[in-house]
DNA sequence: AATATTAACGACCGATCGTTCATATTGTTT
DNA sequence: AAACAATATGAACGATCGGTCGTTAATATT
């Protein structure tokens, strides 16, 4: 049995945050401001606060929602390729396409707010590090996995692999956006490419380009 | 013959654009409120508009100075190194030590403000599209250089190498600043430092580590 | 049918935002 | 000394900010 009052409430719920995650793509989470939040929405500003009790509380489930979309679209899909260099590489591929699929129109989230919580503490700059933090452990997990199942030569440190591709992953949306350079995307797949390639045992099992 | 008003107006000028370029370095330019600016100055929020006729001419005021401090603490000292591949190289360690040198608080004032601007338009986003995009010609010049003088191998993409060093420079900020990992300025100077002695003809003009 | 519960709203609050303006202060010119 | 010019200020403005409150609509429970 279902509760047609809880049902509703959950899908404004969920409007909301997929409209928030999408603004704050581009405005930023403290950009964001409530009215031009609901201005899109049919949502009044008041009705928030039936949801969230304040505007933190509303920040945190905005950056636990961006943490699940990407989950969804990037890690997820990535985990359907076999395990090591591949499942790597299929990782950033399934990145870039989700930066270049426009799904998001600020490119994305993570970008988009890291640079205003560098230096603020509170629970939503945790928030913030601890998805990049879980993010940056993933791709260094796999690498060491890369490593163990002999796909990459032994030696290689998986943590400053992990760096060097989320260099690449990351920068990549300001170059689109902001300097509307299209030929990032392909930079992008081409560095990271010939990057697992040089520490491949067989390049053969990574595609050509 | 000096005119002590304009001097004293200079002055204040050149106090107020170097407190902005600090505090934009941690809450973007947006997020900087001019009641907060003032707030550590000897100056009323009311004097700003003696010297700028709104905000926005202020913001492009704080976009040309700090593309002035980065061109005097990153690019000139760089250009005492030799041509080529270790000019190349000086660019990219300044720029770290200027990131861990702690200069600014929020580590990079173009890195605080791009996220902002990605896909806002306006006078401001066009200044900071303009410094970043110097900055990626000048990268990609001097890797241009690099391979012509020989000390890059001859088809190296100079635009896909410039692309790489941009990438790991500006990852660094976030990595150290957020997720407070002091090994990011050792992985960035790696990073790039093997990437350019992959390329070298004759690895033994850089540095070893 | 009467009562609780949940969702959502409009009106309003104090604080802060960027901005204007009349005025004062300081330094230069005549 | 008088007139002028540049710098800087405090008080106030309308707009917007995040947030509160009393009320209504819809659904569920008894």
């Amino acid at each position: 049995m279902i509760d047609g009052r809880l049902q509703r409430g959950e899908r404004t719920r969920q409007a909301v945050l997929d409209a928030a995650v999408r603004l704050a793509s581009v405005e930023g989470l403290d950009g964001l401001s409530l009215a031009r939040l609901t201005a899109t929405l049919n949502v009044s500003k008041s009705g928030l606060f039936t949801h969230w009790p304040d505007k933190q509380a509303l920040q945190l489930a905005i950056v636990e929602h961006a943490r699940r979309q990407w989950t969804e679209y990037i890690v997820e899909p990535a985990f359907r390729a076999p395990r090591g260099v591949r499942r790597l590489w299929a990782l950033h591929e399934r990145r870039i396409d989700f930066y270049r699929s426009g799904q998001l129109p600020g490119g994305c989230f993570f970008g988009a707010v890291d640079g205003e919580l560098d230096d603020r503490p509170g629970p939503v700059r945790d928030a913030v590090a601890d998805a990049i933090g879980s993010w940056m452990n993933l791709l260094a997990r796999l690498s060491e996995i890369a490593v163990e199942v002999g796909d990459l030569r032994p030696g290689t440190d998986p943590a400053q692999l992990a760096f060097e591709i989320e260099a690449i992953g990351s920068v990549v949306v300001v170059h689109a956006h902001l300097l509307k350079r299209e030929n990032s995307y392909r930079f992008a797949r081409t560095a990271v490419l010939e990057r697992l390639r040089s520490l491949s045992t067989d390049p053969g099992v990574l595609p050509k380009e």
